[in-house]
RNA sequence: AGGUCUGAUGUUGGGCGA
């Protein structure tokens, strides 16, 4: 029953919701671990009912699946919820705890999440950075650097947090610095500092980057694109869009936008027509490029074809 | 009896808008 545990969890962790509760529905033995898995396949997909009907169907529950439906909560925006559930937990470990403070960030709660990390009774990296962010997000770099600064041991999240925190400041000589300093190759930062570069005009250095990466993801090859884009060069966009080896539905996202910004709306329509499916930011661009181009009606109609306007 | 490693949870990079 391990192994179809661990298939579970191949499904759950990809997101595959309906293969994962129905293999789930036929397992003979479940454990804690197939439960957890299951819970947390339904909290990613914003499934809060069935997340709980889940976490309250388990035999049993460990400091896991606790956390688990804690973050079910905050990642839905349930905020009251997840304090309740924080409260009525048996047990709090340094999850728990970094899961409270990241739910306090994204409420924008500076002093509740610093009140959190004030109160938890050991701290790791995960959770120093996590303050770091929650600093950085409120627009104190300072605190934020002193907290990377301060944390006993540094991970590659910490340096791109901070790295990112000082771009999106636009203190890019910090950033540089930081960058530079960085004591291993991430690729992360490596591609947070391409687009920072592009965003600054500066292509030459995001080509540079990009070229010097050692292994380019989808999420680079993207970023390269964008990048090409945002300095009004649509064919390099174009060249590395025929160029890479797969795409998801950002990267067509991002070629429809790049073709919409020079005003090349039948070759837009044209890659949006050929994406495999479409979200609704995908529709959203497609929408805006077409009022950008001033054809209006197609783009009236395209909104209110929309199911999931957001 | 004690220890180590194996399946599930928290922090960072690409798209519209905010």
């Amino acid at each position: 029953e391990v192994a179809q545990s661990c298939l579970m969890q191949a499904y759950a962790l990809s997101g595959h919701i309906r293969k994962a509760s129905k293999l789930f529905g036929e397992m003979p033995e479940k454990d804690v671990v197939s439960w957890t898995a299951l819970l947390k396949t339904y909290a990613e997909a914003g499934i809060l009912s069935r997340a709980r009907e889940a976490f309250d169907s388990m035999p049993k529950r460990n400091i896991i699946s606790w956390n688990c439906m804690l973050q079910a909560y905050t990642n839905t925006g349930h905020l009251c919820e997840a304090e309740t559930l924080f409260y009525s937990m048996p047990a709090w470990d340094v999850v728990t705890w970094t899961c409270l403070i990241v739910a306090y960030t994204q409420n924008r709660n500076l002093s509740k999440a610093l009140d959190a990390f004030q109160r938890m009774p050991l701290r790791d990296t995960v959770c120093w950075t996590a303050v770091m962010q929650a600093y950085a997000q409120q627009g104190y770099l300072r605190e934020a650097s002193a907290m990377f600064e301060n944390m006993p041991v540094r991970g590659s999240v910490s340096w791109n947090g901070i790295l990112v925190a000082y771009i999106e400041n636009e203190e890019f000589d910090s950033a540089n610095k930081i960058f530079t300093k960085m004591p291993f190759y991430d690729i992360v930062s490596s591609v947070s500092m391409l687009t920072a570069y592009a965003q600054c005009g500066h292509i030459l250095e995001s080509e540079k980057l990009f070229a010097g990466l050692i292994f380019k993801d989808l999420i680079s090859w993207t970023a390269m694109i964008s990048a090409y884009s945002t300095n009004g060069r649509v064919e390099e966009s174009k060249s590395v869009f025929t160029k890479m080896p797969c795409w998801d539905i950002v990267t067509y996202s991002v070629m429809v936008q790049a073709y919409a910004h020079k005003r090349h709306i039948l070759e837009a329509e044209q890659i949006f027509q050929t994406m495999p499916f479409q979200d609704v930011i995908a529709r959203n661009t497609m929408v805006a490029a077409y009022a950008h181009c001033g054809h209006m009606i197609k783009a009236r109609g395209l909104f209110d074809g929309m199911e999931d306007k957001n």
